[in-house]
DNA sequence: AAAGATAAGCGTTATTTTTACACTTCATAA
DNA sequence: TTATGAAGTGTAAAAATAACGCTTATCTTT
């Protein structure tokens, strides 16, 4: 309707298709894992590949990967950031598609079977990816750079633990991310030196006889942390 | 021609507009620079605006962005970096466009009046900027985002600068990017200490009668510093 | 020709942050 | 009742950062 009112604007220009993919990282008590999915359609289809979709005329980029994420893990309010476009112009030979790769960070744990199940959808340990088609290779290769460099520097770890968890499993991820052992009594006394986590009377028993506290993130105190000019960085 | 002979995919896909804007930063002396310009097109034909074109079918995202900065500073061999993309609905009221905005850091001086003259163009102190159309002003202000966080923890700041600069050029650059002083004594140490700078023997005498040491950015020196495990931070 | 001015450059000390590592505690299993 | 093993606490050494005084080189002024 719009179109036929207004004056036609940048006519000469010529269309093309864009689309989002999604690098969705799950983590799993001791290791990061990769949601992949079998693509159903022409061309590489049954590969393994990330999901994604093109992007409609009436959504905006970041509400189209919302939508690909919610369609096939069920999920919302899940974090996700954009990483990058890939716009190479052989980048698919089924058409010149732009894609807008976004990656997004899941509390696995409680959502594994739940997307396993439902869609032809598998996760994978990072050691142990199968081919993907196209460059969704390179996509999530700069998807772990981005993540490695993020979480040191941002409080988005947390996105990937359970709402509570254990300094130990709040460690532990780090570890795994960066690829190095953390000292135990140094990583403890850093995080909570910040003052952004909450202790809670719970423990977690699962990995000691003696149990250890649950604590939570508080973005609120965060934000505190922010305003008197200290820097997040582990 | 390579459309006639294979099958035809993703037929089902709307086709986008598809543009990119440069935030073309500069440095002259003691002030960033923003370098805009007078849009030559309705909608909002002559107000002031980032400079931008459509991605072409034939060539990649990066490419259309090189060729905008190509055509409208002369320049090649710039450092350039995506910011991120721009895909609201709404953005352009001309259209529905997604734009991918591009940073590029330009060293000033040298090429500054060329650009005035040839194109309707103006470098804009960043505090006198002027009303910009469509999220343009959206887009200089995360690029600045960026730019401060890039410049602390990348070695990009001497794309700013002349490339035979003076110790007290550096420290200025930074100090007009962070906004804040910084130690001229411990500024020095810093930087010097992790030898990834080349001294020479010419001396600078703009500033002060004593006159200061010229010093060169050398990438391979900041490699072995990589790879030696040093972090660069500033 | 000497004195004054000023930014450049060098050095020292105090403070803070990071690293390394020893010891104690808790809750269960044997 | 005791042995076990991760959770949690403490302390000292080392390294990095911040604060700041002093000297040097060269031009301008007298």
């Amino acid at each position: 309707m719009k179109e036929n009112t207004s004056p036609i604007y940048y006519a000469d220009a010529t269309p093309l298709l864009l689309a989002v993919d999604c690098i969705i990282f799950g983590f799993d008590r001791d290791s990061l894992k990769l949601l992949l999915f079998q693509r159903k359609v022409a061309p590489f289809q049954d590969e393994w590949s990330l999901i994604g979709s093109f992007v409609k005329q009436e959504e905006s980029v970041l509400k189209a990967a919302e939508r690909v994420l919610k369609t096939h893990t069920g999920l919302t309010n899940v974090f996700m950031e954009e990483l990058g476009s890939y716009g190479e112009v052989e980048r698919d030979p089924g058409a010149r598609v732009i894609s807008i790769a976004h990656y997004a960070l899941m509390r696995l744990a409680e959502e594994y079977k739940q997307i396993d199940q439902t869609y032809k959808a598998q996760w994978f340990e990072f050691d142990q990816l199968p081919d993907l088609i196209l460059d969704h290779h390179q996509m999530v290769q700069d998807a772990l750079e981005k993540l490695r460099r993020k979480t040191r520097y941002r409080p988005i770890g947390f996105e990937l633990l359970p709402e509570k968890f254990t300094i130990p499993q709040l460690r532990m991820l780090y570890e795994v991310i960066y690829q190095r052992p953390l000292d135990r009594r140094n990583f403890r006394k850093k995080i909570l030196s910040m003052k952004i986590l909450e202790k809670l009377e719970e423990k977690d028993k699962t990995s000691s006889r003696k149990g250890a506290f649950l604590y939570r993130f508080n973005p609120e105190k965060y934000q505190e942390m922010v305003k008197r000019g200290v820097d997040f960085v582990i």
